[in-house]
DNA sequence: TTTAAAGTTGTAATAATTACAAAGTTGTAA
DNA sequence: TTACAACTTTGTAATTATTACAACTTTAAA
């Protein structure tokens, strides 16, 4: 599905930058991320690696992601109403949902004078969600 | 503490346009909206509303919220992680949060040119959430 | 007044997430 | 190698917002 590839190497040394140290699930899970650039929630995570990590628990994808999130490999995504996903591409961009197949897709940001944000204000982060029709339901 | 008045009249004449029957229950929660700018979530007008309707259920909060929803006369607010707010203010503007006091204010919006959104693409809705620290807060 | 539809209520169910304690793993110092 | 502490994982139970649902109440029309 996914072209691009990572390679245990750069997982590694991802997780030593950060001052995380390597265990199997952390591992697997980062490397699901990269592999998967489709904003998964825990549940897909936990889902789809159970059948290779057989006694990989739910709490662990839990506890992993917020570590993650945490030293900010990855951010959380509140995309959906009653689900957080995930999105191991930090860089600023916002994305787009389909209320049709569901899909999310990202979108460049517009580098927009970041609004109006009253002087004496001051922005941490902040997260666009656009919904819509996406080419392939219209 | 706000100033913004709205009377009984405004409240019936709103319900009517909208096709919604003008229940007592409905029209304290829409008055409530009117009356506390403050993005409240259920909890919040549930709690508030419950000494002067005493026999008041949460359930009917949600039922009049997302009837309130569907007809357009509130947003839901999805910048909280665990919970939503509402939101009288339908017009097009963004939030934001301070993450200190938790206060939520509204922003106007940067009449952005609407992302780069990929042709064949159709917009429906969009959000957008900033989070940082208040003026009073610093 | 009768009756059906609409609205409200309380309780139970659902589902994502967190808390927590027990069990397992790792690395290091003796 | 052994002992031990710190870290990690796991499973279960608790928490919490929200939804489902059925019973009860109110409203409005015939």
């Amino acid at each position: 599905m996914n072209i691009k590839k990572i390679d245990h190497q750069s997982i590694l040394r991802l997780l030593e930058e950060k001052g995380i140290s390597p265990s199997f699930q952390r591992i697997k899970i980062l490397e699901y991320l990269f592999l998967n650039r489709t904003h998964p929630s825990v549940e897909d995570i936990y889902k789809d690696l159970s059948s290779e990590l057989l006694t990989l628990s739910k709490t662990t994808v839990y506890n992993t992601l917020k570590l993650f999130v945490e030293k900010n490999i990855v951010k959380a995504i509140g995309i959906e109403k009653d689900f957080v996903r995930y999105d191991i591409d930090i860089s600023p961009h916002s994305h787009f949902k389909c209320i049709k197949c569901g899909k999310i897709y990202d979108l460049k940001i517009n580098e927009e004078k970041d609004n109006n944000i009253d002087e004496g204000f001051k922005k941490v982060y902040s997260e666009k969600y656009i919904y819509g029709i996406c080419k392939n339901c219209k």
